[in-house]
DNA sequence: CAACGTTGTTTCAACGTTGTAAACAGCCGC
DNA sequence: GCGGCTGTTTACAACGTTGAAACAACGTTG
C-alpha cells in the first residue's frame, strides 16, 4: 500500500514529446505556451490524472502550504467552532490545517513557537495562555506568527482578538441593568500569564467601579465545565452569595448552571447568569445562556489574512493588531424565561 | 519573512569536516558512525540548531508524516473529543494531522477519498456518512484509508467502531426497564448510504420487537441540536406522544431535551430521554444526561493502528475490521435526579 | 604476506519540482 | 541571405534528503 501510483511531469512529458518544464508551465499557466503545446499536454495531463508532487513543489519553493493551528484544546467547543472556522479560511488559499493541543502547558506553547515537530510549516495561528509576551518577544524562529484571540497591546507579533475589555464590561453592565447588586466574576486565573483572563476581569471591574458596587471574584484554574461548577459552588458557600454572576466563558458558565439547578435555585430569578463565547450548547440549555457572540468567522478569517500578509508581505513590517466583533446576546438566563408553551419553540439563532 | 534560516545538512558537513551522508547518518542514528565523528557532528548540529527539512526527506522517502482526519464537522463536540484523541495518538508516532471537514456531503467525502487537495498524505482516517460502500471498493487512489465510527461489514477498507446494533439495542433495553412502553427512536436518517443511523435504528427495532412494543421513529437530516429539538416537537405533536426517547446521538438528545423541557414537561418524569456519544455537555445539562459512552480513546488509538498498518504493512491484506468498547452510562434522564441539595454536587464521570 | 572481512566514510544518483539562461524556430526588414 | 526580433521551448541546476554502491584503512586469517 502507499505505492505512488501518482504520474510525474516526467512522464506527461514524455508521453507529450515535449520536455518537463514544459509541462510545468501547462500545469502552472505560466509563460507562453502554444495552444497546440497545451492542448496535447493538458490532454495527456487528464489522462493520466496527474497530480503536482507537493512535498517537491515544497521543497522547491520553501513553502509548505500547510498552517498550523494551535489551540489548548480541540473539545472545548468555542476552540472547535473556530477551528472549523479558520480551516474553511485557508482552505480559500488552499492551505491545509494542523492542529496542535497545548492543554495550556508553557513547554508545550514554546515548543509550538520553535517549530511544529519539525514539520516545516509556512505559520503557525497559536491561541495563547501560558507564555509571556517577553518571550514571545525573545523567539528566534522566523515561522510567521499569530496570536489568536487576546491582546497583548504593542505585544511582539501580529493578533487578533475581540475588544476583551468592553466586551466584559457590557456583559457586566447588562447584569446591573436588570437591578443586580451582587454581581460575582468567575473566571479570574491565578497563573495566566497572557490570555484573556486578565482583560475579562478589567472589563468587569471598570463596570463595577462606575456603579459603586463590591466586586466578588471566583478563580479557576482551566475554562471548564466542572471548574465552574465548582467555583460557582464556592461562590454559594459565602455569606452574601451573589444574586448575579459572569462567567468568563461560556462552560464555566454551563457548569456553575448545573450546580445552581442543582441546588434547587432558580436562574434566573435567584441567580442571574452570563457567559461569553456564544457555543452552540448555551444557546439549547434550560434556561439558554446569556453571552456575548465573538464574530469566530471574522476573527478566522482575520488570522489567517494576517498570516497570508506575514508569509507573503516584506520581512519587515511591523506587528499589527486587529480587532473583531461581537455582539451582547441576552437570553433567558438573565431576561427569565417566557411561559411555559404547549406549542414547543427552538431558542433563536 | 519565512527566510529559511535553517541550516542543511550541507551546512553541518562543511563545518564538521565531513561529508553529506555522515550527517545524515548521525542525525538518523544509523548505521556505524564512529564515536569521535559523531561527536564532532553532533556538537556542529546542536550549534547550529539543524532541524531536518521534511519536505525534503518526504520527497525522498515518499512518505510526508503527515494523515488526514476528515470528518462531518468538528463542531460537534464528538468530533472534536475524537478528534483530540486521535491527534494524540498520531503524536506518538509523530504524525501530524491534518482535519478536514466534509459536512456530510457525498461530493466532499469523495473528494477527500482521492486525495487531500493534492497533498500527499499517508493515510486518511474518514468517518463517512454520505459515501456507500460500493463506491469506497471502486476507488482507485493508494491512499491508505481507515473508516472511523461506522460498521460496514466485509466493506471495502479497515474500519474501527464499537458494536452500534448492540449499543442500541442496550440503551432500548434500559429504557424498557424503567417501565417505558411508548418508546421512540429520534435520528434515523432518510438519506445516509453509510454512517451509523440504520445500525443503530436497527438495535432499537431489535429490542422494541423482543418485547413486542411498538416503533415510533422520528428521522432528521444532521445530527445537531436544532434537528434533535424539532423532530422531538413532532414527536410530541402525535397523537400519542413517547414516554420515552432514544435519540441517536447526544446532540439530538439535547436539542429534544430543550424542546420538552420548554413545553413544560419533566425529565424523566413524563419522558425519559438517552442519547449516544457521551459529550461533555451532556455530563452537566439539568438533568444530566444517560448515555452510551464509547471509548473514544480506544477508537482511535485503534484507527491510527490500522492506519499504521496499512501504510508500512504488506500491500495486499484483507481489510480489517476491529470493535471497540462502550459502556451504558445512566444518568438523570432516565433514572430521575436526587431531591435538590443544599449542598451542590458535580455530575459523576 | 596475500587474500579477506570489518568498519567507517564518501561519492553518486535520485525523489519531483521550478527558476534561469540559453537554444531554437519563424518571421520581418534590409 | 543576413542581422535582429519575437515567441516558444529546452537543458541545466538546484532545493535537502537518503539508499546503494564504492572506497579506504584497518585487523584477521590461512
Amino acid at each position: 500500500m502507499g505505492e505512488r501510483v501518482g504520474a510525474s511531469l516526467r512522464d506527461i512529458a514524455r508521453l507529450a514529446g515535449v520536455s518537463v518544464k514544459t509541462v510545468s508551465n501547462v500545469v502552472n499557466g505560466y509563460a507562453r505556451v502554444s495552444p497546440e503545446t497545451r492542448a496535447k499536454v493538458e490532454e495527456v495531463l487528464s489522462q493520466l490524472e496527474y497530480r503536482p508532487n507537493l512535498s517537491a513543489r515544497n521543497l522547491r519553493q520553501g513553502r509548505t502550504g500547510v498552517i498550523a493551528l494551535a489551540l489548548p484544546e480541540l473539545d472545548a467547543p468555542y476552540f472547535a467552532e473556530l477551528s472549523r472556522f479558520v480551516i474553511d479560511a485557508a482552505a480559500e488559499l488552499r492551505w491545509l490545517v494542523v492542529i496542535e493541543q497545548t492543554d495550556g502547558s508553557l513547554e508545550r506553547e514554546r515548543r509550538i513557537l520553535d517549530g511544529v515537530r519539525d514539520h516545516r510549516v509556512d505559520g503557525v495561528i497559536l491561541s495563547p495562555i501560558a507564555i509571556g509576551a517577553d518571550e514571545l518577544a525573545a523567539r528566534t524562529d522566523a515561522t510567521a506568527l499569530v496570536l489568536l484571540g487576546e491582546r497583548i497591546h504593542d505585544g511582539p507579533a501580529d493578533h487578533v482578538a475581540i475588544d476583551n475589555v468592553r466586551a466584559a464590561r457590557d456583559v457586566t453592565e447588562h447584569l446591573i441593568g436588570l437591578g443586580r447588586t451582587r454581581i460575582a466574576a468567575l473566571g479570574a486565573e491565578d497563573n495566566a500569564a497572557s490570555g484573556t483572563a486578565p482583560l475579562r476581569l478589567a472589563g468587569y471591574r471598570e463596570a463595577m467601579a462606575a456603579h459603586g458596587l463590591p466586586e466578588t471574584i471566583a478563580t479557576v484554574e482551566r475554562y471548564r465545565r466542572d471548574q465552574g461548577a465548582a467555583a460557582m459552588a464556592g461562590l454559594l458557600e459565602r455569606a452574601e452569595p451573589p444574586d448575579a454572576v459572569f462567567c468568563f466563558n461560556d462552560l464555566l458558565a454551563l457548569g456553575a448552571l448545573r450546580t445552581l439547578l442543582s441546588c434547587g435555585l432558580r436562574v434566573p430569578e435567584d441567580v442571574a447568569l452570563a457567559g461569553l463565547d456564544d457555543i452552540e450548547d448555551g444557546r439549547f440549555s434550560t434556561p439558554t445562556l446569556t453571552t456575548v457572540a465573538p464574530d469566530k468567522a471574522e476573527l478566522a478569517r482575520i488570522a489567517v489574512d494576517l498570516l497570508k500578509q506575514r508569509i507573503e508581505g516584506p520581512a519587515d513590517h511591523p506587528p499589527k493588531e486587529v480587532g473583531a466583533g461581537y455582539r451582547l446576546v441576552a437570553r433567558e438566563s438573565t431576561l427569565g424565561r417566557s411561559p411555559a408553551r404547549p406549542r414547543p419553540a427552538g431558542p433563536g439563532r
